[in-house]
RNA sequence: GCGCCAAUAGCUCAGUUGGAUAGAGCAACGGAUUUCUAAUCCGUAGGUCAGGGGUUCGAAUCCCUUUUGGCGUGCCA
């Protein structure tokens, strides 16, 4: 509906004068005076066409008023137009969410681009937990927006399996499995895992293998320890995921792209750009040529790559697969090593402008009222499984998405119990079941929409019934932002207001009149449209949708 | 030191890319249930948009600066 206002005052404009600037806006002001639409054209091209703002906006308002679409365009303030539409487009637009159903807002906007976004990516070390649940819902509702209004989104989860870190995961269960054997260990190390499921882990090997692992040389018993557990993560963080509605396209292995000589091959590219030098019996990026601050180490004095050079690999895989956009989801702590990243593809004469990186802030664990240090070393975290029984899925998803990625988080546990009943995303799922409710009595009365003659939708004549239409015609330019934006949450903040706007109407209008049996069905109709609407969102953020609450 | 992110109501946060009188939820207070489900609605109260300067018709939004907080600045990942 903007565009189509916005090209209706750009032919208007270009009878006055074809010089005129086209870079104004057409927006739904925030004051129900102000009328359904405005724009600040007259305001922007004022100075260039050196006319007073109001008078160039009287000539606009004069031509536009010619057509029928328009119930009236006035001028206010310094200038602005502002825009009343005819109560017929609306009456289309609820056609047309009816006749669309669950695709009403869905577009081609996307072209149909190839766009990976990897989150999460957790350690494969321990399940995931509460970072990762914030990263999912992020993560998963960006992808489910974007599938919507046309692009093609590729959902990839990187285990970083192999390296160092694994290695200590790995004599974690090491010296818990000796303990079960009566091997005294004097003092657990600092740096290895201390959480009691590497306890449930070297029990659970234990019951598999006995004594068994003692007669191997200690590096096959390593290996064996260390591709159970593995293993066994991994299968706990995709149940964990599946409670959350989170599935993943790929899951990108980092041992699997050694494996396949894929660390050697961006090695090998990077040293052919004369990138890479040695020194100190290391081998060195020179990644300042490319605006890091200072060169860095890919291969280390001992011969071991640093974590820079499989993430150069992996990230050369992306641009291989021919994805058009390539997002990023990490944590704050991460933007160090973008830097560096980016270098690395310059310097393989990648496109870096295709490469975004989303930091979502830290989350902040509260207990009582303290912020609670969270680590997979020192054991104490809060699982996403912990939450997911606390306070369930639909709350979870709704709680992590609705704010911004870049702003620091604060949770309290005690309060996301509590907040069951108080709980927003109650509000917008209430809203969904009511409007079941209704629609169940109404087929009682023997009121269905199928004997509905369209030409009574002009019963809904109101300013809450037209009110609620234009919202519901907001949903895709509010996709749009969210998917432009990498933003999710403005979907929640959406489907919060249009769920509060049906309640005020609910509470204020009664919506089955059996004297009045054309308006309720036209009221019928609309509650539809909203039920759809409510459905579509919740959909998008991966909340389910209840019939009864 | 340098770099990145932030700062909006008592609390948690929005704010449609520079628009007109800065909004929700929670918490507080007052009201509405013979109903179409009260997990709801109506009302009251709450603000120097961290401070200062600049850009222009117009700034919470853009630029500079100060302050405060978080993070980064490894031959850890």
């Amino acid at each position: 509906m903007k565009t189509k206002i916005y090209n209706d005052i750009i032919k208007s404009l270009k009878k006055i004068d074809l010089n005129c600037n086209e870079d104004f806006t057409v927006e739904i002001p925030n004051v129900a005076e102000h009328g359904d639409f405005s724009s600040n054209v007259a305001l922007i091209n004022a100075k260039t066409l050196k006319v007073k703002p109001r008078d160039l906006a009287r000539k606009i308002a004069n031509d536009l008023s010619k057509k029928r679409d328009y119930k009236s365009i006035e001028i206010a303030g310094p200038g602005f137009l502002n825009f009343k539409l005819a109560n017929s487009l609306y009456y289309k637009e609820l056609k047309k969410i009816l006749k669309a159903q669950y695709n009403y807002g869905s577009s081609n906007y996307g072209h149909r681009k190839k766009v990976i976004i990897e989150f999460i990516s957790a350690n494969p070390t321990g399940p995931l937990n509460i970072v990762s649940v914030r990263a999912g819902a992020y993560g998963d509702t960006l992808f489910r927006i974007m599938k919507h209004i046309g692009f093609e989104p590729f959902s990839e989860f990187y285990i970083n399996d192999a390296g160092n870190q694994v290695d200590i995961f790995a004599e974690s269960i090491e010296i818990r499995y000796r303990e079960l054997h009566g091997h005294c260990v004097e003092e657990f190390p600092f740096e290895a895992y201390h959480g009691e499921y590497i306890k449930d882990l070297a029990a659970e090997l234990n019951t598999i293998e006995g004594t068994k692992l003692f007669h191997m040389t200690e590096e096959d018993r390593l290996e064996r320890m260390k591709n159970f557990a593995l293993d066994a993560i991994h299968k706990m963080q995709v149940s964990s995921l599946n409670r959350f509605d989170v599935q993943f396209d790929n899951w990108m292995s980092e041992k699997k792209l050694r494996l396949e000589g894929i660390l050697e091959e961006a090695l090998s590219y990077l040293a052919e750009a004369g990138c890479t030098y040695e020194k100190d019996d290391a081998v060195f990026f020179s990644s300042t040529k490319f605006g890091d601050e200072k060169d860095r180490v890919l291969i280390k004095a001992d011969g071991n790559p640093t974590y820079l050079v499989p993430d150069i690999a992996y990230h050369l895989t992306k641009y291989n697969r021919g994805f058009d956009i390539i997002i990023d989801v990490l944590g704050p702590d991460h933007h160090g090593h973008v830097s560096k990243l980016r270098a690395a593809i310059k310097a393989l004469e990648l496109d870096d402008s295709k490469l975004e990186v989303v930091f979502l802030q830290h989350i902040n664990l509260l207990e009582d009222g303290e912020v609670v240090k969270m680590s997979k070393r020192t054991g104490k975290i809060v699982t996403m499984d912990d939450l997911l029984n606390e306070v369930g899925k639909d709350a979870a998803r709704y709680f992590f998405i609705n704010r911004k990625p870049s702003a620091h988080l604060d949770f309290d546990l005690e309060l996301a119990k509590k907040k069951s009943s108080e709980n927003p995303v109650f509000y917008c799922q209430y809203a969904y079941a009511r409007i079941n409710s209704i629609l169940k009595k109404a087929k009682k009365a023997k009121l269905t929409l199928k004997k509905f003659d369209e030409k009574n939708l002009n019963k809904l004549d109101n300013i809450d019934e037209i009110n609620l239409i234009k919202k519901m015609m907001d949903l895709s330019s509010v996709l749009n932002l969210c998917a432009d934006n990498r933003e999710p949450h403005r979907l929640a903040g959406y489907v919060h207001e249009l769920a509060g706007m049906f309640h005020k109407y609910y509470a204020k209008y009664k919506i089955i009149d059996e004297e009045n049996t054309d308006l309720s069905m036209a009221r019928l109709y609309l509650i539809s449209a909203i039920q759809i609407v409510i459905s579509i969102s919740l959909d998008l953020m991966g909340i389910s949708s209840p019939k009864k609450m």
